[in-house]
DNA sequence: TATATATGTAAAATATCTTTTACATAAGGA
DNA sequence: TCCTTATGTAAAAGATATTTTACATATATA
């Protein structure tokens, strides 16, 4: 999965601190979602979609080398 | 979260293995995921939906009682 | 009755996601 | 220079998702 999280994340000038305080999880958190290191649950992507005010589906994508 | 995937695999007359199959999971993965006994992972998610002709935001909602 | 198909469930093992704690670097302003 | 803010990263522990194996029930049909 690829994501836009910090592309608009930036646009609303909020910290990966920031956005983590508002999903409710650590800023850790953040920079490795959006550092792909790993996939948010459906419930954290979810939340985040909410705050960055889009939706599930435009805020991640299949990524090319994802094997089905 | 809640979903509508049971009732979108039986308009397309899928059993939850058949569905199982054509995700790469097994059927008990399905079955648990209809129960709302877990939350599927979000690429999971996303291949349920492209697998049952819908969208990650139709096919998953926030329920009720989640606390934000 | 016997067989097949669909579904529910459970326990143990493994994989993945998230937190906590901690340290490191870069950039900006006082 | 010193302090603050933002970001990257890492290891260990805890939480959650998924698989494997197995058994149970219900329904339909030969």
């Amino acid at each position: 999965m690829h994501n836009y999280i910090r592309k608009r994340r930036k646009e609303r000038h909020l910290s990966q601190d920031m956005l983590a305080q508002k999903a409710n999880v650590t800023r850790q958190t953040i920079n490795a979602i959006e550092n792909a290191k790993y996939d948010p649950s459906l419930a954290l992507a979810f939340k985040l979609a909410t705050i960055l005010e889009t939706t599930v589906d435009q805020l991640f994508t299949k990524s090319e080398d994802e094997n089905d």
